[in-house]
DNA sequence: TCTGCGGTTGCAATTCAGTCTCAATTACAA
DNA sequence: TTGTAATTGAGACTGAATTGCAACCGCAGA
């Protein structure tokens, strides 16, 4: 069974870098938990550990771990990407609430079809696709109608 | 038949805020072209008239171009938000080739209804949505091949 | 195990889109 | 025409992301 270290360390390889003691950091920290994360809050989890890491480092080490096909990008809110597991965690798409900020996650098989067949119909390559639905979840649509 | 700029003088109206020359303008030269564009461009397009426009003015105006039902933001590339007209265009998604930057337009009702569909599986009131998938157009495919 | 050659790091400086402040200006309703 | 609240441009500012550089270090080969 393939880990992610195993993943980072091949790509690593592939492309003459080296698998360095801040780089298995930063992807430990990335895989401790599922959750969305940010550059900063990366930043504040590996701060509190032992050993320190640099910011430029961190940006620097996020896209090896998106060559390596670890992670995504999975939206951008508040001038921030936020990013996602990839390895281990199949594709989903994302409701976003503008009245609280809440995500849900959700996976439709059939608009994954579709989509193949809209880049068919143009002779395109799909390599990957974000769809993103912002609208008012449960509590937010109760809270407005409330408050009117 | 309403105009853009009857629309934007509504909504300017509605919130007490006025029509001025500088927004005038503005809502013009977005209406000038169809395509895609960001604020850069727009602010050179601006220069090179008769009566220059400051971008805070544009940053301040874009805003209220998209509040009126007017324009949307259509795409993010290269750290940049990309504008589109709403107004008199029905909406689409979008094919990026990462090759050449060419962008392609499509409309799919099934994928419109679909999303409506999952949003009503979760309770979830949709205000906007949207998909932009990645890969590569047929040019691009054929210069890849070509050169392996 | 030792060595040397790249690749890597942290830091601070820099970039750049986007926001904000403020004094001068202007739309527009009365 | 006038009063007033909204608006403007200029430049300072913010904050995410990038970069240059000198010291550092992983790792393949000896
Ligand atoms: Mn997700
Ligand atoms: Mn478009
Ligand atoms: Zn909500
Ligand atoms: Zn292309």
């Amino acid at each position: 069974m393939i880990t992610e270290e195993d993943r980072f360390r091949d790509h690593l390889k592939k492309k003459g870098l080296k698998f360095t003691s801040e780089r298995k950091l930063i992807l430990k920290e990335v895989f401790s938990s599922h959750k969305h994360f940010d550059v900063e809050e990366l930043f504040g989890r590996l701060r509190k550990k032992d050993r320190a890491i640099s910011r430029a480092t961190i940006y620097r080490t996020l896209p090896l771990l998106i060559e390596s096909g670890l992670i995504r990008e999975a939206l951008r809110c508040r001038d921030r990407f936020y990013y996602e597991h990839v390895f281990g965690h199949p594709h989903h798409d994302h409701l976003l609430c503008i009245g609280c900020g809440k995500v849900i996650e959700f996976r439709d098989e059939r608009l994954e079809k579709l989509q193949n067949e809209v880049c068919k119909k143009y002779g395109f390559e799909l390599i990957e696709h974000r769809l993103g639905i912002k609208g008012y979840c449960k509590k937010c649509q109760k809270k407005i109608s409330k408050s009117t």
